[in-house]
DNA sequence: CTAATAGTGTCTATTAGACAGTATGTT
DNA sequence: AACATACTGTCTAATAGACACTATTAG
């Protein structure tokens, strides 16, 4: 550092000056996924569920009128995982949320404003639990995901708006599969957000496969086919009932309550059985 | 934000003032991983092999003379991934070297000097890529973990110094077993170090069993004896060889090349093979 | 009765774990 | 010859995948 040398940690600090290093301003972004339903016209027929995220609309620049993932600045006095615990509370009026750190991103053009560094984080609830209590300027988008070898195809809907982005994979290493995202096509979302929540949900998505995951979107009591759907929606395909119920069976506790009304056989509720 | 209305993102960008929100310091810090190995006096048996970091001494306050881990300050102008890899070039001479970000650390009290939020990266090479190209305040520590129910115990040995460190593990949240780190005795190493490198270490272990990163700490030519050994250390058990050679076959290509001189039967050289 | 889901039995295929054996170079 | 590792065959256990079947309700 400089040429000056001190005799004891207290002394050094007493001379120290923190401006002389850059600062960076730093955020955090939160996916807040949940599982939205949609009743279907047929009285038998289960109800058609959708993988969604919590968007809220800019109401000012940059990115004026274009829909991103909450957030906000980190406070000079804030631990960096209380920032997403307050705006989750904010944004959601709830606080015993899932939460967990994803990945930290930090191009230089990140931010037409200036250089921020943002860190995501994921957090997974059951809607259920938050029945009218959204701000207007937010709203839940259902979202569709294709594939193919070189690109994925996202499309979110919420009723009034469809955004809808591509992001292009290119493969970063070899040893551990990892790819690279890059925005190919993006009308609507602001800033890096594609990038965000294509990372998040392949987060989830694996995590859910060697995980009890699922079970912070799911309600207290559920049946197994809705638990199943569920795992379906987010793992990207069908399973065989028999083998799911095999994998499950350690991790659900059966209860005496049934769901009825169907138009089929009542359906047993579970609830999740901790190890 | 402010009362004004813009009418165009230029407007509003050319009117933005961004010193109104904090700014904070942020750095990274590496996990340089690799695997040491240490010759056996008995001609007969293979050298033992430890999983090894490399550690900086400092030579300054604060925590002067203590050990950390390589790392530095993000500039203003520069990527956040570009970080680590100027200062991998910098502290090994090499640049194309594993790299992974690992997490963001962003506790208030990290830093004395100021507020400083911190993303560690994981680091894996082999050893062999840089004889004698350390700088003389970096050295390998040969780490030993041992592990109870609570807590994880740490030493960390470089021949000349020993640097012993314990983490209290306590369960955080309970569908995915995240447990949340805390440091509980630590005498010689810098800031929050302690956790990095566990959680590091935690996070290798893991990819280890799903993935080739371990590829990446092996030499260009390696007998399937070393790369099981490479595995056991990583994993931290004892593998099965008929098992472990089942698994790894279609990873790995046969050369006609063989290792000799051991006191036993030769051994075949592979490499590894890309999917 | 019928459509639609709930729930189970069982057979097969694949993968993981365990052990025992054979092979071979150096001193 | 003996030690230490290299390498393989095979049996068993556990897990995953697939299919077929029975059960039960609202309308």
């Amino acid at each position: 550092m400089d040429g000056k040398t001190y005799n004891s940690e207290e002394e050094f600090l007493k001379d120290y000056d923190p401006s002389k290093f850059d600062r960076l301003a730093v955020t955090t972004d939160i996916l807040i996924f949940s599982i939205s339903e949609e009743y279907e016209d047929n009285y038998r027929k289960l109800s058609n569920k959708h993988f969604s995220v919590l968007l809220v609309k800019r109401d000012n620049y940059p990115y004026k009128d274009k829909w991103c993932l909450p957030g906000g600045f980190i406070k000079v006095d804030e631990d960096i995982e209380d920032a997403p615990i307050r705006i989750l509370k904010n944004e959601t009026g709830i606080s015993d949320i899932y939460l967990e750190q994803l990945y930290t991103y930090g191009g230089v053009d990140r931010d037409p404003r200036m250089r921020v560094i943002s860190t995501s984080y994921m957090a997974l609830i059951d809607k259920n639990r938050l029945r009218d209590k959204l701000k207007d300027n937010a709203s839940w988008f259902n979202i569709t995901k294709e594939e193919d070898k070189n690109n994925i195809y996202v499309t979110l809907d919420n009723g009034t708006d469809i955004l809808k982005y591509t992001i292009k994979k290119t493969l970063k290493e070899k040893t551990t599969d990892r790819y690279k995202f890059t925005i190919e096509e993006n009308t609507s979302l602001a800033f890096d957000h594609p990038l965000v929540i294509t990372s998040g949900m392949e987060r989830l998505k694996n995590k859910a496969s060697y995980t009890d995951v699922v079970f912070n979107m799911m309600p207290k009591y559920f049946t197994l086919g809705e638990l199943q759907q569920v795992y379906e929606i987010i793992r990207g395909k069908k399973l065989l009932d028999p083998a799911f119920r095999r994998i499950i069976k350690d991790k659900v506790e059966k209860t005496d309550k049934v769901k009825t009304g169907g138009g089929h056989r009542p359906s047993v509720l579970f609830t999740y059985k901790e190890k």
